[in-house]
DNA sequence: TTAGTATATAGGCATATGCTTATATGCGCA
DNA sequence: TGCGCATATAAGCATATGCCTATATACTAA
């Protein structure tokens, strides 16, 4: 088995910027248990579509995340090809899950994504 | 032995927004390995003192960071005490080490802490 | 005390960031 | 086709960031 190769802190650098805003990290930790849309998210965060619509394209863009159309929706959730998946996955299970925001989607009614 | 306890999502995007420089985050790398003063930043990054001084500022502020001086310089390492070191030290282990830098400082005889 | 070196702080400037509202595009269904 | 919902993009604005130069402070050693 070969040695990881480790990452360049350029690259590094431009995902832990990303991961360095409290909602996007925020959305980070709950797509490594759950995957998303971005109306769910609007409706945690209580921000504008147009907010989390940007958030998620930063995201997307660098190859942090992925997106998969269901229907009506599209459906994102963590990149595991990205090249810093394992930098960022060692990040995000050292953070408390949010499961407490998936549940209150469901109260509401709101959950979509269901896979 | 008791669980870790998980970091808030929080502190750990203000960490991670530190870390999200590209400048700093090679400074912590550097840390991890080698304690340094502003001078050796100074000269390893071509950059102007005060821009130093403001990098090491920052992640001192967050107590990522402490400072030691010793004589004429203040000497900064990685604070081992930081409610993120482990978040932050098992991010820096999975980049590339930096000693080309400490090389070159050292043949240009511009290398100062010996610890 | 005075000069020299190291570091910190203040102020200014250009650019980046995160949010908003307005509008465009894409898909599902009657 | 046309309406409704989901998402993306555009444009604008306030604040944050990172750099610089100028200057102040702190320590060493003559």
């Amino acid at each position: 088995m070969l040695a990881k190769e480790a990452m360049s802190i350029d690259k590094a650098s431009t995902a832990l910027k990303l991961m360095g805003d409290k909602t996007r990290l925020t959305m980070l930790r709950i797509l490594a248990d759950h995957d998303c849309c971005v109306c769910e998210f609007v409706e945690i965060f209580q921000m504008s579509q147009p907010s989390v619509s940007q958030h998620v394209r930063k995201m997307k863009d660098i190859g942090m995340i992925k997106e998969q159309r269901k229907g009506q929706w599209i459906v994102y959730s963590l990149n595991d090809s990205f090249e810093g998946y394992d930098m960022i996955h060692s990040i995000l299970e050292q953070l408390p899950a949010q499961d407490h925001h998936l549940k209150q989607l469901i109260e509401k009614g709101k959950r979509v994504s269901c896979n």
